[in-house]
RNA sequence: GGGCCGGUAGAUCAGUGGAAGAUCGCCGCCCUCGCACGGCGGAGGCCGCGGGUUCAAAUCCCGCCCGGUCCA
């Protein structure tokens, strides 16, 4: 796409840099060795060669890394900024911080926000579960350099001049680069190739420079220069940015030549768990099996035949111990990226990103089982903990929850497994052979795998065939979410208009105001140059309330434009002053259930602890409900904590303070954790801040102190899914209104049982257990009731057999079944034709079960009674059936003798 | 966020429109000097909740709640 001059930066000239094609896969790079032959990338040179070189580069940890790497780029011109946190609260694009420059998206990136520097740098973690390009989970531990979970050292530099701001571009960037490479890094030059490449994302692109060391990719340096537009044309960009991204884990492998990237970073687990689980592979061996593992790739190509021949040969004997090996890798992996997730406030959950954790925990858990049982998985955490918290001190706000979180998702993979195993096994009992539909079926609804299927049917000595490429059928049918649209067309009215002033921000507690009319449209939503009606928004209801004494039922904007809806079309006339008022007790209430949001929000955190976010808010006038992450049920007490928190934070009566602030300064005075609501746009955040107590990014109205909620009432809570718990809650007159309801009702109850409120429980408890007694007695005497005490008529001898009947008072059917049962015991041969009336005259007919092969109960029932408007029908020793209360029931009895007479004479 | 599977005795589950079941556990009795085993008997159920269809619903339909699971 770019041509030669685009990539012959100034130190490839000054150093004498020659551009070839490599023979493997055909792209262009860069070299100092005029002999080279091949790119650099790993499957191109077989495999991690930089393994074999010679040359001494000082040996660093992670931590030490990072810290030489930032030290460099600081002292040349850069600014070191703090890293983001892992879970990407203010994107709603994707869960996890996947690079360095999604810290940068969308505000720097778009314009809105101006960077803190124009060139930074960052050693910002990012977590990749997969995708393409991206890292597969089933890579980790196997290709000896792909971690779930990797620090990104970012190098960014801005350009703009209508931003004044002066960064640099691709010819200082490389030479930086190179510089900290062969200067501090001591890396061989004639070594170090670099690769053309073209990066695109986003509708931009740019070229880019692959830096290899051979065999491994140490640092990708972007440079965004073009955007596309929709007919494919593309124009240089005022705004340019460099995105550099190191490989900081590889730099440590590197400076320390271990076989792999997890020998380099997790050293201290790795040796440790080696001795517990009996590791014992010859050094050299390992490091020849390594080198060639880079060519591996699960997802892409696996390696030619020769390489896996070569490296099954090389482990032979070790085969179970490298397979050891591989696991422990996985796991050392795995539980760093679940206690960076957990300490940024991520918990494991069967939806979002939270889906993703217990994944690799599953996969840590499986992994242990058959191929590590001595292993200690809270101890590896607390290692990693110890190792990173120097780099990272807030990984300590994990510690409190791994432990219990490592308990709860055991338990729950192990009763899954147990329950499947059940499953399957009654399943391969009953059918012959199981079809990959019901497979497929097994696997999506109980996250059974074939692989587990097999392996239960095998015990059982049967054979099961796993369907070839099973995954990659599972596909998800989901249906397209109908938008609405009616916003869409009202977005071509309103496109030339200008922002609504906010009067309600200013003016918090007023209730009416004047204000010219901008535009009608179709008599049904007005717009005004200002307006204090609060439009919809962060989980905030819009006002309503009047304009020149018309309803208004809804307010919300589109873009910076507020609409006013009308309840009925009314002609207002633009370019008009009309008088508005806001229905102010219901903007009250909702003000007190905001600012009461964010009390609850800070109390839970207090008491739950730190992994505690809003994962979702709605407030009404009369009952509000904040959803929060937490990975289990709440106890009462914990309830009733959070509770009391809240009215003591109420009755202290603190200031709420609003401010705006720009992005970057709010982020760095108040930390994430302004982000509850989730991404909120813009250049300058609205910080709304209980003195003492809470901040967050807003934009929702709140009272001026806290005691104006006057009271707050947790009235429900419930696990939505898992990982979110809802907590519904009123405040102000709606809770006061609630305790009332809630106390007349107890005393309604206290009268109807004649006893004092406080006995209640005790006195329900009895009548349910008392009357639970009664229906058990009543049932056992009707099966034990005797012709003689029921009235019972003999109405005909038919052979052996003896026809009776009886009309019972007040019984069910139900209870003419039992009675019948209970008569059966005694009299072997007895035909029984019971009848009520109730609502309907109720039928049973039973007959002895030696005399089934001519007569049929309940197709008498159903057929041979249909002329007397008999409906019902049974099995053949039971029939049962109603018949309309004026029928008679002397003509029935009639008809079932006369029936049975037939039936038991033809044999 | 979307889809799928499930909720029946203390536990594990069977029951696909016609009398609510099995196994384990629990209680009592027999056997034994005693225990375990064995034998006999018994207690234990709002069949998740609420509507609907039907003469009749654990069973069919709709809604909700709860649990599990897969995919983004």
């Amino acid at each position: 796409m770019f041509d030669e001059e685009k990539y012959r930066v100034t130190v490839f000239k000054e150093e004498g840099f020659t551009r070839k094609k490599c023979k493997q896969c055909g792209s262009f790079f860069w070299t100092l060795d005029s002999s080279r032959e091949t790119c650099g990338d790993t499957a191109c040179v077989g495999g991690y060669m930089f393994l074999k070189d010679n040359y001494k580069i000082r040996r660093m940890d992670l931590n030490q890394t990072i810290k030489h790497w930032a030290d460099y780029f600081t002292k040349n011109n850069h600014v070191r900024i703090k890293d983001y946190p892992v879970v990407a609260r203010w994107r709603d694009d994707i869960f996890f911080t996947i690079a360095s420059i999604t810290d940068f998206q969308p505000w720097v990136l778009n314009g809105t926000v101006d960077p803190p520097a124009p060139s930074l740098i960052v050693a910002q973690p990012c977590i990749r579960f997969g995708g393409k390009g991206f890292c597969d989970i089933d890579n980790v531990g196997k290709t000896g350099r792909h971690l779930s979970l990797f620090i990104m050292g970012g190098q960014h530099s801005f350009n703009s001049k209508i931003k004044n701001l002066k960064g640099y571009w691709m010819d200082e960037c490389i030479e930086l680069n190179y510089n900290y490479l062969v200067n501090e890094l001591k890396i061989p030059k004639n070594q170090i190739t670099y690769k053309e490449d073209v990066w695109q994302g986003g509708g931009n692109f740019g070229p880019s420079l692959e830096v290899f060391y051979n065999g491994l990719e140490i640092v990708n340096n972007v440079f965004m220069q073009y955007e596309v537009n929709a007919n494919g044309e593309y124009r240089e960009m005022e705004f340019k940015v460099i995105d550099v991204g190191w490989g900081l884990e590889r730099l440590t492998w590197v400076s320390r030549k271990t076989p792999n990237i997890y020998e380099a970073v997790f050293n201290t687990i790795i040796d440790r768990v080696k001795k517990i689980a009996e590791i014992n592979i010859p050094p050299d061996l390992l490091l020849e099996y390594n080198i060639l593992s880079g060519c591996m790739e699960v997802d892409e190509n696996r390696g030619d035949n020769l390489t896996q021949s070569r490296m099954r040969s090389l482990i032979q004997r070790y085969e179970l111990e490298i397979e050891k090996l591989q696991a422990v890798y996985a796991i050392a992996d795995h539980l760093r990226t679940f206690i960076f997730a957990l300490a940024d406030g991520a918990i494991p959950s069967n939806v979002g990103g939270g889906y993703n954790i217990r994944t690799l925990l599953r996969r840590v858990f499986s992994l242990k089982k058959t191929l590590l049982e001595n292993i200690d998985l809270f101890e590896i955490c607390l290692e990693h903990i110890k190792t990173l918290k120097k780099t990272y001190p807030r990984i300590h706000n994990s510690v409190h929850l791994i432990e219990d979180i490592l308990k709860i998702e055991l338990e729950r993979y192990e009763s899954s497994i147990e329950k499947g195993r059940k499953y399957i096994q009654n399943l391969l009992e009953k059918e012959r052979e199981i079809t990959e539909e019901k497979m497929r079926e097994i696997y999506v609804s109980k996250g059974i795998t074939p692989e587990t299927v097999k392996e239960i049917a095998l015990k059982m000595n049967k054979q099961v065939v796993i369907p070839t490429s099973f995954y990659l059928n599972i596909s998800n049918k989901t249906s397209e979410r109908s938008v609405k649209n009616e916003d869409n067309k009202l977005i071509e009215h309103i496109k030339d208009l200008q922002a609504t002033k906010k009067l309600y921000y200013e003016k918090p507690y007023d209730k009416k105001f004047k204000a010219k009319v901008i535009k009608n449209i179709l008599n049904k939503y007005i717009i005004l140059d200002r307006t204090l009606f609060y439009p919809e928004g962060g989980g905030q209801l819009g006002d309503s309330g009047r304009l020149n004494n018309q309803p208004v039922t809804r307010s919300f904007k589109i873009s910076d434009v507020i609409l006013h809806e009308l309840e009925k079309p009314a002609k207002i006339e633009e370019g008009v002053e009309i008088e508005g008022e806001i229905d102010w007790s219901r903007r009250l209430q909702l003000m007190r259930n905001h600012t009461g949001a964010h009390i609850l929000n800070n109390a839970a955190r207090k008491i739950l602890g730190k992994h505690i976010w809003q994962a979702g808010a709605e407030k009404t006038p009369s009952r509000s409900r904040l959803d929060i992450t937490h990975y289990k049920s709440l106890t009462k007490e914990e309830v009733s904590s959070i509770e009391k928190l809240c009215n003591e934070i109420i009755l202290e009566n603190r200031k709420v303070k609003i401010k705006n602030l720009e992005r970057n300064l709010a982020e760095k005075e108040y930390g994430f954790t302004i982000y509850q609501g989730g991404a909120v746009p813009g250049r300058f955040l609205r910080i709304v801040e209980i003195e003492g107590w809470d901040a967050e990014a807003c934009g929702g109205t709140h009272v001026k102190r806290t005691g104006e909620i006057g009271f707050l009432k947790i009235i429900n809570t419930e696990r939505i899914q898992d990982g979110v718990i809802r907590l519904e809650y009123l405040t102000g007159n709606a809770a006061l209104e609630y305790i009332q309801r809630q106390d007349q009702e107890l005393h309604r109850l206290a009268i109807l049982l004649n006893v004092p409120v406080n006995q209640i429980y005790n006195a329900v408890e009895k009548f349910y257990k008392l009357s639970k007694e009664l229906k058990k007695k009543m049932e056992r005497m009707q099966k034990t009731i005797n012709i003689e005490n029921i009235n019972m008529k003999l109405v005909e001898r038919l052979g052996e057999n003896e026809l009776y009947t009886c009309l019972v008072e007040e019984a069910t059917i139900k209870d003419l079944i039992n009675i019948s049962a209970g008569i059966r015991k005694r009299m072997k041969n007895a035909i029984l034709l019971l009848f009520s009336k109730k609502e309907a005259i109720n039928i049973v007919l039973m007959v002895p079960a030696h005399i089934t092969k001519n007569v049929n109960a309940g197709l008498i029932i159903k057929e041979d009674l249909k002329e007397l408007n008999v409906k019902g029908g049974g099995n053949s020793e039971l029939g049962q059936g109603v018949a309309p209360l004026q029928a008679e029931i002397d003509q029935i009895i009639e008809a079932v003798k006369n029936v049975l007479k037939n039936k038991l004479n033809s044999r």
